[in-house]
DNA sequence: GTCAATGATTTAAT
DNA sequence: ATTAAATCATTGAC
């Protein structure tokens, strides 16, 4: 981009330049001919394209000789005429012709209309949080943290890396569209500059300027739209490659055993009623962050909760004999930190009809009930296999 | 490579 | 809004 933009300054430059002299030499051409009584080009004789002919052979002649003496001299007779006093008025006059003949023309062509694919990427950047408020700095960096907290802290489990790649990017954006609004500024006050400096030796209206700047500004948004449109490619690619393909499964990382320990002797422990409420997930919640501090993952979200629950109920459902000896172990975790209680769930295996002993888990479906007899077998098979701790199956879940 | 375990998502029901 | 159930997709053990 600085490669262009200097590019340009240089053609203008250059232009500017090429213009003077040759504005120069046009008046030296002409003051030379008149001085010396040429006669005009269009004669109606015979001679007509033999003295046009000569005529331009002349021109470049004069051209091909020109020298740093004769530009001096251009420049001189160039401020001679600007000194004549019939300048101003012609000036003017010349200006107004211009802006008559010039005005119908850029006024069809003055449509502002904002390009519904500009707006559709900056939509796009403004949701992804490329475009929005800067992160990490500042007091924006408190709302951004809010911001991201209620779309990404949701379900953000492994997201450190995604925000990172995504800082980078925003970063890379909001350096690059500083680049290039700083090179449309310097560039547009430098035509400015050149223009403003032109309009004392030819006609340019305040309008023209104008127009020239929008030109200006429509080819460098027109730039900036790539730059956007580059961006929103590199986002997308990136949420392509941290969410799965079919169904935006995102990577899975496995809890951590002190997570899992945590929601299970919660289960098991509330094995009659394995809906934790709102709070209780917040709890939960709260416990495995501390327990896998350590690891990459420093959040453990409420939604994760629920999902663990969801699974785990439908997944001890599905099977209780296969999660009896969990179910065991953690109903024997859970009944050593009540020491006290031990012996009295002895007695209670012994006193309670092993018949049943899970009446009190009540899933939402009530088909899921020990009374039917069919696909239960494995249950009722395992029931009557060993230790079975009854105490946490009681109706409250607590151990008796 | 297979395969069970498991976290996440989708769908439909309430 | 929450849940059950089905399903997807990854992980990790073999």
């Amino acid at each position: 981009m600085k490669i262009h933009f200097q590019f340009f300054q240089c053609t203008m430059d250059e232009q500017a330049r090429m213009m003077q002299s040759l504005s120069g030499v046009n008046l030296a051409g002409l003051s030379v001919h008149g001085g010396m009584g040429l006669q005009p080009a269009h004669m109606h004789d015979g001679t007509d394209a033999d003295g046009r002919k000569q005529d331009i052979g002349d021109i470049l002649h004069q051209i091909m000789t020109i020298t740093d003496q004769s530009l001096d001299e251009a420049q001189a007779k160039k401020h001679g005429l600007n000194c004549h006093r019939m300048k101003p008025a012609l000036f003017s006059v010349l200006c107004e012709i211009k802006e008559k003949t010039g005005l119908s023309i850029r006024g069809a062509q003055e449509e502002d209309l904002p390009d519904p694919q500009l707006m559709r990427l900056d939509n796009m950047l403004l949701a992804e949080g490329v475009s929005g408020p800067e992160k990490g700095g500042g007091a924006s960096a408190a709302a951004t943290a809010a911001a991201a907290a209620g779309v990404a802290a949701e379900n953000s489990i492994e997201h450190s890396d995604y925000r990172a790649k995504l800082g980078q990017i925003r970063q890379i954006y909001h350096t690059e569209l500083e680049k290039y609004e700083q090179a449309c500024n310097e560039f547009t006050t430098h035509v400015m500059n050149l223009l403003r400096e032109q309009s004392r030796t030819r006609p340019i209206s305040p309008k023209e300027i104008e127009r020239m700047v929008g030109i200006i500004h429509r080819k460098f948004s027109s730039i900036q739209m790539q730059l956007k449109q580059s961006t929103c490619e590199a986002v997308m690619i990136l949420r392509s490659r941290s969410t799965s393909t079919h169904a935006g499964v995102r990577k899975r990382r496995n809890f951590s055993k002190q997570a899992t320990e945590v929601l299970n002797e919660y289960f098991y422990s509330h094995l009659s009623n394995p809906y934790p409420s709102e709070e209780a997930k917040e709890e939960l919640a709260k416990k495995c962050s501390i327990t896998m501090s350590q690891g990459a993952r420093t959040t453990f979200t409420v939604s994760q909760v629920s999902n663990w629950f969801g699974n785990k109920r439908i997944r001890y459902k599905k099977n209780i004999g296969k999660f009896q000896e969990e179910a065991n172990l953690y109903a024997a975790k859970t009944a050593v930190t009540a020491a006290h209680a031990v012996a009295a769930a002895v007695q209670n295996s012994q006193t309670n009809s092993p018949a049943t002993p899970n009446s009190g888990f009540q899933m939402k479906d009530e088909d899921f009930q020990l009374d039917s007899t069919d696909s239960k077998s494995n249950l009722l098979s395992s029931m009557f296999t060993g230790a079975y701790p009854t105490a946490c199956f009681q109706p409250d879940g607590r151990i008796q």
